[in-house]
RNA sequence: CGGAAGAUAGCUCAAAGGGCCAGAGCACUCGGUUGAUAACCGAGAGGUUGCAGGUUCGAUGCCUGCUCUUCCGACCA
């Protein structure tokens, strides 16, 4: 018997089966970097309609993890869609390369080395520190397929983007907005530095535990005997409670809950006003008794009554705050604006000086009357000691607690209040115009408009100094006679032009003359000498300036951005800070939409972390499964919300991934003979199968196109594989491979499959192409005809109206549903061994009314679409019909006749020809033309 | 403690001005095939839509409370 199968024209290609991702994908990288893809993309659309994703600088620290690869990947779906939408969509990377983690890295690293280096010397080892990692980082993340300007990203330690930020501040300073003003920070007395957030570290520490009587003034009692007439006749104080005796030098304020009912006590023939919940325990503390009420009141009663200070001849002003807790003390919290955050934003509310009399030591200064000179931590016995001399002190104790210590020298911190130069939000309507912006922006999803606002509306005034190294310093200068700082245009403009050429090091290096304007003398004094402060400036103003340094330069960028995208935490973070950059630039937003995404949490849906061991490596992902998995993955997965990332999710992507490559495969497997410049039938004379292919396709295109247009990737994934997997593997192929196979190779039949399977492959991969990069950009290379080098040079499919045909597809799914019928039938004679394969199977059907009419239009055509060898269809009668619900009777039965050796269908004879024994018809006519090559 | 978001089959996603037995794909089980073969086809099983109430003829979808998770922020005087 003669071996027919290569007389079939069975699939042939060399898109394999198995990826090979770990080699493709470093190929296909280092190919686009030879042949300058993005380069060669953005030639293709100069001209064309821009849209511009301005990329957030991720920080310059640390290999990349997997938050990484989910921000970029969907960063380059948004620009390679745009690319294919037609759009000149360009994309240049950033990073942010200032700040505290590269500082204390270096730090760490260098040792006892720093103490030698100059500020100028430790900014280099960090500028180099940031440019190992931009380089790392840059590396991994074009071995995740994305497209950009990799040769020339923007960096926020590029001398020109210094000097950009410095002149972004420019801006503000211009306008009056940037004030000096006093904040508390963490400040380490030891190492007399301010300490950032991450270099505090809470142990525990006893401290004392003091309650303190603070006398109401006379002049507030007719004020008081108004709100509560029972103590119009009193002598009235109050009990304040608090850790920190030293602070009490500083008292400015007592604070109340507003909503908190007090109670004033007779203790001793005075009136003593304690919350009314904490009034026993602070009786048995004290030793005194708080059980006979006189009156009780909210503490909103409180409010702006005066007392006296227990020490000085000076005021303490009642005021309102919702922090006050009934958890320990007294119920009304002392206040002292420089030596407490909430003490300073109260100070801040009431206007209360923000009043810190200490030095960088922590010694107080001389002013301070009875403990001038002392250390904070020397003066609090002293404190103890005058408070009980004055009969003030009701309790001392011991007190445990966890309290902020230096992590360097590990003692305790206090909180001081310090210079710090602020952009002032109210200042030119910043805060209204950023609220307007606000609205002015598409946020998807829609709920980021209401954060950011809320976020907006609340927000203190920007605190802009830092005093720190490794970033941009503020040109800031003060009156070497009098000590007046100035901040004006003249002075931004001069250190810019010097940072241009120099870098901001130029700042710690180059003589004070170089950045002195000609002619500049002390508004206060009328110095003329002058020295440079050493604060520079918040990151976040760095990033947040992105927009000035960036988009404004480069050749094919424009001012505002079409869309931001990052993480919603960034609606504090960049978001935030480039709104209000932009507002006082340029008196709008830097961007007309924000898409934001969720986090990458584990297959828990808990956060990653190092100490849960739960952290996925991006790297390890791209070592067993490739690029093209963790991308796929992003696609599929609804971003805007938190997403998982696991074993199984990995496992199951996978599995999606083989399944979309094998058919892909199958049909440019099916292509090998066919140009479609030579070989393409016309719409016209497509066999009508062929044309519900097309059909099913230009739905499914328009419909990923669309969800391009929306930033819907995981729809994509959903139409994509429903194409695919349903309409495309387990029916259209299936059904279509006996003719692709058997026909004549260049028969008319065969060539409308292929056209049709060719116009699918070529569109799929265009359309796949921002996802499956790598693997699409392999496909579209082995496809027939003329093309694009990449397919990211090429735009997705179009005129897909030709393809439609909706009367079609409504026939084909009646079609469809009688096929899943006979499967029905079919499936119970395999199970009782009747058939075994389809082809050994012969089906007898019947219908009444519409199905019968469409069973008799399409009669030659059931036995292909039922993949079984003979197909009869009865004339119905009613009898058959009644078992049967939906109208339909089908039966199944053994296909008599002979199995033809090429094409395995049971037919009622075939050739006795010694050339052709063995074969049917139809497979010899099919012979009849030669076997094509 | 405050602001915001979410919770649908093992996994990834669908279903909304509230209404046919809540749908796909993958995974799983069984069967077929061996001319897509580390593939392919068919069939099957799998969900009281986070929990508890409420509104309604009827709720996954609306309201209230709770639980859990996440992001942002505040706080520990």
């Amino acid at each position: 018997m003669a071996d027919w199968k290569d007389t079939c024209n069975l699939p042939r290609t060399s898109f394999s089966m198995k990826a090979n991702l770990q080699t493709m994908e470093p190929e296909t990288v280092a190919r686009w970097d030879e042949m300058d893809l993005y380069g060669q993309i953005r030639a293709a659309r100069k001209g064309a309609k821009k849209f511009l994703l301005h990329d957030g600088p991720p920080y310059a620290n640390g290999e990349i993890h997997i938050g990484h690869v989910l921000n970029k990947t969907l960063k380059d779906l948004v620009v390679k869609s745009h690319n294919m939408l037609g759009f000149d969509a360009p994309y240049i990377p950033g990073w942010d390369c200032h700040g505290l983690p590269i500082e204390l890295k270096v730090d760490r690293e260098l040792g006892p080395k720093k103490r030698q280096m100059s500020t100028a010397e430790f900014r280099r080892a960090c500028r180099a520190y940031a440019q190992k990692y931009v380089d790392i980082q840059r590396t991994e993340f074009k071995r995740l397929g994305i497209l950009g300007l990799w040769g020339d990203p923007y960096l926020t330690m590029d001398f020109t983007y210094q000097a950009r930020i410095v002149r972004a501040l420019g801006k503000f300073v211009e306008k009056d907005m940037v004030y000096k003003g006093k904040k508390p920070v963490h400040w380490c007395t030891h190492c007399r530095t301010a300490l950032a957030e991450a270099e505090v570290e809470y142990e525990p520490h006893t401290s004392p535990s003091i309650y303190v009587e603070f006398p109401l003034s006379d002049e507030s009692l007719p004020e008081l005997a108004k709100r509560v007439p029972e103590l119009a006749a009193c002598k009235v104080s109050v009990l304040i409670w608090t850790t920190t005796p030293w602070t009490i030098p500083s008292n400015l304020g007592i604070a109340f809950h507003p909503d908190f009912q007090y109670g004033a006590y007779d203790v001793g023939g005075h009136a003593v006003i304690v919350a009314k919940d904490l009034a026993e325990t602070v009786g048995k503390k004290t030793g005194r008794s708080f059980d006979k009420l006189i009156a009780s009141f909210d503490g909103k009663a409180m409010e702006r009554l005066v007392f006296r200070h227990p020490l000085y001849p000076r005021d303490s002003l009642g005021v309102l705050g919702d922090y006050v807790t009934l958890e320990a003390g007294t119920g009304a919290v002392h206040t002292a604006p420089g030596h407490g955050a909430d003490d300073y934003h109260t100070g801040v509310r009431y206007g209360l000086e923000i009043y810190a009399p200490l030095d960088p030591g922590g010694h107080f200064n001389e002013s301070v009357e009875l403990f001038a000179g002392l250390k904070v931590y020397d003066a609090n016995p002293k404190i103890e000691a005058a408070l009980k001399e004055r009969g003030r002190l009701w309790h001392r104790e011991d007190y445990d607690h966890s309290y902020p210590h230096c992590w360097r020298c590990h003692n305790p911190v206090i909180f001081l209040a310090t210079a710090q130069w602020f952009i002032a939000m109210d200042a030119h309507h910043l805060r209204d115009k950023a609220l307007k912006a606000i609205h002015d922006t598409r946020w998807i999803p829609s709920w980021g408009q209401a954060r950011i606002e809320g976020m907006i509306a609340n927000r203190p005034d920007w605190c802009i100094s830092r005093q720190r190294s490794w970033g941009v310093p503020i040109p800031a200068m003060d009156c070497v006679k009098c000590g007046q700082p100035v901040l004006n245009k003249a002075l931004v403009d001069k250190a810019a032009s010097v940072f241009d050429v120099h870098g901001a090091d130029a700042w710690y290096e180059r003589p004070v003359e170089e950045f002195v304007p000609d002619g500049m003398t002390c508004a206060q004094c009328g110095g003329t000498e002058f020295e440079r402060e050493s604060n520079i400036l918040d990151v976040w103003f760095d990033s947040g300036s992105s927009h000035e340094a960036v988009l404004p330069f480069r050749d094919d960028h424009h001012w505002p951005a079409d869309i931001y995208l990052e993480g919603s935490d960034q609606h504090r973070g960049w978001f935030h800070s480039s709104l209000l950059v932009g507002i006082g630039t340029r008196g709008r937003a830097p961007f007309d939409q924000v898409l934001t995404h969720g986090f990458v949490m584990d297959d828990q849906g808990r956060k990653m972390s190092k100490s849960l061991g739960n952290t996925v490596a991006p790297q390890d992902i791209i070592k067993q499964s490739g690029a093209e998995i963790l991308r796929l993955w992003v696609s599929m997965v609804d971003y805007r919300e938190d997403i998982r990332v696991g074993k199984e999710v990995l496992a199951r992507t996978v599995e999606a991934y083989r399944k979309i490559r094998n058919v892909l495969r199958v049909l440019i497997a099916n292509l090998y003979d066919f140009d479609p410049k030579d070989d393409s039938v016309s719409r016209a004379k497509m066999l009508e199968i062929d044309r519900w292919a097309l059909a099913k396709y230009a739905d499914a295109a328009e419909r990923i196109v669309k969800a391009y247009e929306d930033y819907d990737y995981p729809g994509i994934f959903q139409v994509a594989n429903h194409l695919i997997t349903v309409d495309l593997s387990a029916f259209y192929i299936d059904v279509t491979k006996d003719r692709m196979y058997t026909f004549g190779a260049k028969s008319e039949a065969r060539r409308s499959g292929q056209t049709a399977m060719f116009i699918i492959v070529d569109g799929l991969a265009r359309l796949l192409a921002p996802i499956l990069s790598v693997t699409m950009d392999e496909l579209w290379r082995m496809l027939p005809g003329e093309r694009e080098a990449s397919v990211h040079m090429a735009l997705f499919p179009r005129e897909l109206d030709q393809w439609k045909d909706a009367s079609l597809l409504e026939r084909w799914s009646a079609l469809a549903a009688i096929r899943d019928q006979v499967n029905l039938k079919i499936e119970e004679k395999r199970k009782d061994k009747t058939i075994a394969g389809n082809l050994s199977a012969r089906v007898t059907i019947a219908a009444d009314g519409e199905t019968s009419k469409l069973l008799s239009d399409y009669r030659e055509f059931l036995s292909t679409l039922f993949g079984v060898s003979d197909v009869t269809v009865k004339s119905s009668s009613p009898q058959a019909l009644k078992s049967s619900a939906d109208g339909l009777n089908v039966e199944v039965s053994k296909a008599g006749g002979t199995k033809c050796d090429r094409c395995w269908r049971y037919v009622p004879e075939v050739s006795q020809e010694p050339e052709r024994a063995g074969l049917c018809s139809r497979c010899v006519d099919a012979l009849a033309e030669p076997v094509s090559l």
